[in-house]
RNA sequence: GGCAGCGUAGCUCAGUGGUAGAGCAGGGGAAUCAUAAUCCCUUGGUCGGGGGUUCAAAUCCCUCCGCUGCUACCA
């Protein structure tokens, strides 16, 4: 049997992330991991900050801090929020750890040694002020074009013209406002990017039926637009360091570009687990160096700007060093989450983030919404007004109260036991159709990873049971025939159990705690495979449960319009 | 400017050649176990505009309009 392996995409390190980085890879791993724990495969869940770079290293200068201390913050920051939201993982690294450095200076000296590098000088601007190399969009000067005198030195955000930073007019360094800037030559590698054509196309073309189209046609405009060769280094301090060994002897002093070295953290985080877990090599190796590829299923969830780096940069490292590293099998790309259809922005504080989402409601609510509106197909608009009608519908009004409802009445009529007077009859035959029905279909939707629909079905499973719940009416039927209304109440019952058991991927919480209302809640909640005929009719009579406090509380008009204020709703810029 | 995606009921979205769909909201009814929740029935769209291909187009082609994003050292 296959092992699953499943990475999101590297949260950057600079600050909290909202919810639209949340839905666009972290939340979705979460969820299919979950399921495959579910249904029982060996399943490994894997994420870690990504913390080099330039703007790593400008947001610690903004802190006060040094940049090591202000990542290892920020990564205890962003560890505690998403476990916050529930994320599983097995493992949350940091790209700076030794491990990553380690595995990042192999596959570059791998590819050194292939051929697939080679050394090109590159003018770079130098500010003497900051005693550093500065990246194009860090030196600002007057725009050749329109005169615009803050325009940067990759594009003019005036007349939108790309720009080279020796075009600008009285350049200065846009950290200092210093103008004691040059252009100096400075030596990098470059991963010759071009001579993978061929062999990428190949492989994305065999892909060409289980990748959403999204990521498919991302992936062959970057090779038909014509692959560049690639600079994979920087004149930096903060970066895993270029060994001395390669370059020509001239790469002293720099680091790897942080797009080189965050996808092989995935690797290195997978090292960072077994390594914290005081287990040899073996065990992080049989997840990415697998005896057949086929050992191990590889999933990987990313928005829709980080696909070309993983369908064409993190690849072509992997083809290039010549070893048996697990390419990856499955990728799902996502669009984006907008703020009332315009861009969520953490400059201009538009939109909302993980750690406020948190002290609002709790992070199921945010878990179904964002799930259910994912945006798969194409952007998906978040409004608080929306946020508030589905949360209170579905989980409240759906879920919460059947679950409500049935427990209640078992205590007020059946003793808080579950009757086991009375056979199933009719009804209950038709309903234990319908739902072998949809169980199914929700798992193929979660096979698919297409998981709007999976929602939409578990949904409707919540209002199969609804809809029982009204024919079989047991609070009509206990008045004169008390063992039809057991019936009933079993029945009701065995659904609230089922009901635990199939939103535990979803809304881990609130299922435990719809299971825990028949009986105790293993850690992880397993995937109901038997019939739907057995499953429905296995609680033992007599057995006691026990009602939930409210499950879900309702979003009040009182706190949607003190969010909407707060946040700034459809009228906020 | 170039490129990409999108434009389907009041709202959020399915549907990619064969008689327009779901959820929510709106309207009517049933029930009263329950967080006034639930269940049944129902109103509602010339599928952005125009042109073309086809026996047949929301679905393919062209064009126009509108929205969003990207445009590579930005993670």
């Amino acid at each position: 049997m296959t092992r699953y392996l499943i990475t999101s995409a590297l949260p950057y390190i600079n600050g909290v992330k909202h919810l639209g980085n949340l839905v666009g890879s972290m939340l979705p791993a979460d969820l299919y991991a979950r399921y495959r724990r579910a249904r029982g495969d060996e399943t490994l869940f894997i994420c870690a900050t990504d913390e080099h770079g330039t703007p790593a290293e400008l947001a610690a200068l903004d802190a006060g801090q040094d940049v090591a201390t202000y990542c290892a913050e920020q990564h205890e920051v962003q560890k505690t929020l998403g476990e916050g939201f529930g994320l599983s993982w097995d493992y949350f690294g940091r790209s700076s750890s030794p491990q990553n450095q380690e595995l990042t200076q192999h596959l570059a000296r791998v590819l050194w040694a292939n051929g697939h590098l080679e050394v090109r000088t590159t003018k770079q601007v130098y500010s003497h002020a900051e005693k550093r190399f500065l990246p194009d969009r860090y030196v600002i000067g007057t725009c050749p074009h329109c005169g615009y005198d803050r325009a940067r030195g990759d594009q003019c955000e005036n007349c939108t013209r790309v720009l080279d930073p020796t075009d600008l007019i009285n350049p200065r360094s846009a950290l200092s406002g210093s103008t004691e800037i040059e252009i100096r030559d400075s030596a990098h590698l470059f991963l010759k990017q071009s001579t993978f054509v061929e062999p990428l196309r190949a492989w994305i073309d065999s892909h060409e039926n289980d990748w959403p189209n999204l990521v498919l046609s991302i992936a062959r405009k970057w090779l038909d637009e014509g692959l560049n060769d690639r600079g994979i280094t920087r004149d930096l301090e903060w970066g895993v360091p270029v060994p001395d060994d390669i370059g020509d002897g001239l790469m002293k002093g720099k680091v790897f570009y942080v797009w080189f070295d965050a996808p092989i953290e995935y690797i290195g985080a997978t090292k960072e687990w077994s390594d914290a877990a005081g287990k040899p090599d073996s065990e992080w190796q049989k997840w990415w160096r697998p005896e057949r590829q086929s050992d191990v299923t590889y999933v990987e969830f990313m928005a829709k700007d980080n696909v070309p780096f993983h369908t064409v940069g993190f690849p072509i490292t992997i083809m290039g060093s010549g070893e048996n590293w697990k390419l990856v099998d499955r990728i799902k790309g996502f669009n984006w989450l907008t703020y009332y259809g315009g861009k969520f922005s953490t400059s201009q504080k538009r939109g909302i983030f993980m750690d406020k989402a948190l002290e609002l409601v709790p992070a199921d609510y945010w878990r179904w919404w964002l799930m259910a509106n994912a945006p798969e197909s194409a952007d998906s608009s978040f409004t608080w007004e929306h946020f508030a009608s589905v949360v209170n519908k579905d989980m409240a009004d759906v879920l919460g109260n059947f679950v409500n409802r049935v427990t209640k009445f078992t205590v007020a009529r059946f003793d808080g036991k579950v009757p086991g007077e009375g056979d199933y009859g009719e009804d209950e035959k038709l309903l234990i159709a319908e739902l072998d029905k949809r169980v199914a279909a929700y798992a193929g939707y979660l096979e698919d990873i297409d998981f709007r629909k999976a929602l939409a079905e578990l949904r409707a499973i919540w209002v199969a049971g609804n809809e029982y719940l009204t024919k079989a009416a047991p609070w009509t039927h206990v008045k004169t025939d008390r063992t039809k209304a057991a019936v009933g109440v079993r029945m009701g019952l065995n659904l609230v159990h089922l009901f635990g058991h199939l939103a535990w991927p979803v809304i881990p919480a609130s299922a435990k705690a719809v299971h825990e209302a028949i009986m105790p809640a293993p850690e992880v909640i397993a995937w109901p495979d038997q019939p739907m005929a057995q499953y429905l009719d296995s609680l033992e009579a007599g057995h006691e449960i026990h009602p939930p406090e409210v499950l879900f509380a309702k979003i009040t008009e009182e706190q949607l319009a003190e969010w909407k204020a707060r946040f700034g709703g459809e009228d906020a810029d």
